[in-house]
DNA sequence: CTCTAAAGGTCTGAAGTTCGACCATTGACC
DNA sequence: GGTCAATGGTCGAACTTCAGACCTTTAGAG
């Protein structure tokens, strides 16, 4: 006779079903496009920079030099890269690289829910991301770097003489503060919150109004976390995340 | 002659080293085993519960078949389950299931850096969590059983007759805490964070006294979550992780 | 008792990934 | 101007994963 079993509680719907999550497992080749492509879009590699030698960059992503130069290949094919042999060659992003993800509401539709979902998301990593890095600033643990990087990310979104190069730096700062936090659980977050979003700015136009709006915050953020004050910086970039939500919330439905 | 390139902004580590994140491509038999361990460590499928079919697993992991029963016989020669063929066969959760990460500090000796990350991402997703889930319940979005789940799960907790089965009767509240967010991002986080933390309290005793704080927590939490109190919600939470990471860092050093 | 459905067990060829060794190109330095 | 080192380009053997068809076992329905 069999022992009865302790079953599995019972729940509205299975845990299974929402805790496990899908292995992207045989296509490297596909995350390693995404990821470079993500990295391309937020600025980390802004137009006219070369990415790092294919060696590095395939150790960096832990995939082999062969998957990764598909995935280059994949990147020069769309227009995004170029690509030139010989000492002091290499990988060059190039200026016109909107090539993934169009402007317009098209590239959005079907994702409407999920986008509303990376919105509630950002407006909880980000701001702890904040306070958590005000925190270090007020242990001190910044380096003279750390500061410095901050303030040029800061100045970069203000000086940023057009739409496309405002959207690169402001996505800087934010990684740059995720970066200041300390933790890279955060910075995984953040940068998943960020390309979301950048999803959804594309497809609506931006006021300059709101751009203005958001250097008020983004300044209020610095400032709170070089005083060290954490629930300030929690506070304001809440504040800041959630007005860019309600913002798309109201283009996106 | 080149153009001048618009470098890579200067920043103290460069941004791609923190930003781009491995692939786990080729590798999805390990995934698996990982997701599966995680699934019975935090009580998912609790001894004496049957896993899925084979057929249903590999679909939801969205690995084949041939690379779900790899990972399944993994668990079996690690003693972890057992399988019976034929109808109403299937592969049981066995009690004995300390294989993985057994007890001690020695299992996280070289991760003290990382689990204090662990705890301070944990002190940030849990509480937004909950404060979610608080909305959405004052919104009027539970169905029934979304409200016998959260109840039971408390219940569950209190009556827990041994640590280890308290221990996986916590995880499952927080998850289900989670899952009433209604935000597949933070199922994911507070899953992460929930076996991270499961890491950390296999390697320290638990005190009565502890586990009693703990309950007066979890009661308020989720009194929080029905009243639909947002704030009220996301303090408690925080409050609760707080303990619990103050704790776990006194005796992890 | 027999049949059937539901589960695990097995197999094979195709396709993707890895790793390492080696080739080709080109700018920088002497 | 020549050398060299850094960089991308190419190839192939070994391994992993996939997809799905098919087999075996077993409990329950009739």
């Amino acid at each position: 006779m069999r022992r009865p079993r302790e079953t599995v509680p019972v729940t509205a719907e299975r845990l299974d079903r929402v805790v496990l999550r899908p292995i992207r497992a045989h296509h490297a080749f596909e995350a390693c496009v995404e990821q470079l492509a993500i990295a391309i879009r937020l600025g980390i590699y802004p137009p006219g920079s070369m990415l790092p030698p294919e060696r590095d960059l395939a150790e960096l992503l832990a995939v082999s030099r062969a998957t990764l130069r598909e995935a280059i290949s994949a990147l020069r094919s769309a227009g995004v890269v170029r690509t030139r042999r010989g000492r002091g060659g290499g990988t060059e992003v190039l200026d016109a690289a909107p090539a993934t993800g169009r402007r317009g509401l098209g590239a959005i539709i079907g994702r409407v829910e999920d986008l509303r979902d990376a919105l509630e998301f950002r407006a909880i990593v980000e701001p702890g991301a904040a306070g958590l890095a005000a925190a270090r600033c007020a242990r001190d643990e910044f380096s003279s770097d750390d500061r410095a990087a901050l303030t040029a990310a800061l100045d970069a979104v203000d000086r940023a003489p057009d739409e496309a190069i405002h959207r690169r730096a402001d996505s800087i700062l934010h990684l740059t503060v995720a970066r200041l936090s300390g933790s890279t659980r955060l910075i995984t977050a953040v940068t998943d919150a960020q390309d979301d979003l950048h999803t959804m700015l594309q497809a609506i136009p931006v006021l300059p109004r709101n751009i203005k709006h958001s250097s008020t915050q983004h300044r209020a953020i610095v400032a709170a976390i070089f005083a060290g004050n954490e629930s300030r910086a929690n506070r304001v970039m809440h504040q800041h995340c959630s007005d860019t939500a309600a913002l798309l919330r109201g283009l996106l439905g």
